[in-house]
Parts: structure tokens; C-alpha cells; sequence
DNA sequence: CTATTTCGCAACCGATCGGTTGACGATGAC
DNA sequence: GTCATCGTCAACCGATCGGTTGCGAAATAG
């Protein structure tokens, strides 16, 4: 299957399983109180809840066939990791651009630039 | 079209998509240079570009052919917020975890734990 | 024990997705 | 002007998705 990072993404991108994660986040259901307030059938929620637990998101450390579904806050860890490489990317990369807009600036001689590129 | 947390989710599920977005948090870069290093047609990148774009993650603000693509580091902070919501009520149910556990502490007269949860 | 409830599995359906090929329009070079 | 290049649009294809129904297994209620 996809890496983890892309069934985590998949998993967040319906609104009905944010909404799952979001009643799971104030405490533990079983499938059938998670299943309760939508109009869709509980066969539908326990796919939902599958594609959340193959994403890591929840776990049912339980046994029995009633086992409450558990929300697993780690993961989102891996998200925000994600998103901040980004975040961290795009400002070099202005820091990037203002030293270029500085070099032509003053770009009378023909000196070594830095030329550092990141692997 | 469903709603820009579930298209900006869907956008980032898809590896190839997230590559796009990492290259172009280095620099902008066109369709055609983007399309290069993979050995899919300039087409699929296209495709993968739109999507992009209804997401909001980068925009196109040329009016030429040849206009570059560009990322939006914005959208992140509306990832960002929404996975710290979830941070932080999971920290507040913790928090209340521990006082309906100190409270049934206190309260020793019934063994059997509130597994009702306040509807 | 039997009966009921709860839930997962399998099959199926329409819609969407990632990819292709082909044709087309617009840009830029000559 | 002509012509090649770049990018998008359109149609199509296999795979996956969100949903259903139906069945069956396991835990609970009586």
C-alpha cells in the first residue's frame, strides 16, 4: 500500500472521518456511538474507522467485538514534522532571494558566489 | 466541491504531488520543468498542478503560457491549526481523564466504571 | 441454553482518481 | 508572415473510494 504519509492525508481529506477524529478526541466510542449520528449505514463507519486505523490514527486495543476506538495523537506528529519542513523551506528560500536582490545590488566585480546548494 | 480543508488533505495524499510542492518550496518552476524529472506525460503533471491549485497550495499569477507555478506557504497554517486543535483537546481529555479517575478514587461505592458517557 | 445485539466481511454500484493518447490554442522564435 | 514548442482540454481506461445490502460470527441479554 502508500507510505504513511499518504494514507494519513487520505485518511484527514473526508469530513465525515475528521468529524470521527473530532468526537474521538473528546473521548473513546465504539463503532456503533460513532455510527449513531450520521444517517449512513454502521457498516460505513466501520470502513471509515479502518481507513483511520490503517493510517495509524486510531488504534482498538481491545479484544471483544465491542471495543471502543481510541484516538492515537502521535501520529499527528508526523503532520506537523511534514507541514514545518515547508514552513522552514519557503523562508530560506526568501532569505535565498534577498541575497541574490542584495549580490545584484552590488554586483560590480565578478567575485565567487555562494554558490551553496543544498543536497 | 467539497470544502478546502478536504481538498487541500486530498491534494497532499498523493506522493507525487507532495514532491511537486517540495521542489517548488526551492524555487518556482513551469509545467514543462516540473514534468521532467518524472517519467509520467507533461499532461498527468498538469493535472497534478490543478489540483494543486484548487487547493490553494500554489498559484499561477502569469498571464502567459510559459507562466510559472508558485507555491502558497499560507495554507499550511490552515493545516497547522486544525492538527493543533486536536493536540490540545487530546491534552484536555487527558487532563480530564485524570479527574474522573481521581474522583472514582475518591468515590469507591460503585466497581463498576461510567462506561455511559455523558450524551 | 436461546435470542438479540453488535460488528466485520464480501460483493456490488456509481463516482472519482491517476494515468494515457489525441487534438487543439496560444506563445515565442524565425 | 510561418512554424515549432508548450500547456490545456477531452475522451477514455483500470483502480480505488464511499456507500449500500446481505450474511455470519461473536459477545451479551433473557
Amino acid at each position: 500500500m502508500a507510505d504513511e504519509l499518504s494514507r494519513v492525508f487520505a485518511a484527514l481529506a473526508d469530513p465525515t472521518r475528521r468529524d470521527l477524529l473530532a468526537r474521538l478526541s473528546v473521548a473513546d466510542a465504539t463503532v456503533g456511538q460513532l455510527a449513531a449520528p450520521y444517517h449512513v449505514t454502521v457498516q460505513a463507519v466501520s470502513k471509515h474507522v479502518r481507513v483511520l486505523q490503517d493510517a495509524g490514527l486510531v488504534s482498538r486495543d481491545g479484544h471483544s467485538h465491542r471495543r471502543p476506538v481510541h484516538l492515537e495523537a502521535e501520529v499527528f506528529d508526523l503532520m506537523t514534522r511534514w507541514i514545518e519542513r515547508y514552513r522552514l523551506q519557503a523562508e530560506e528560500r526568501y532569505r535565498r532571494l534577498d541575497a541574490v536582490l542584495a549580490a545584484m545590488d552590488d554586483d560590480a566585480e565578478n567575485t565567487n558566489p555562494p554558490r551553496q546548494e543544498s543536497a
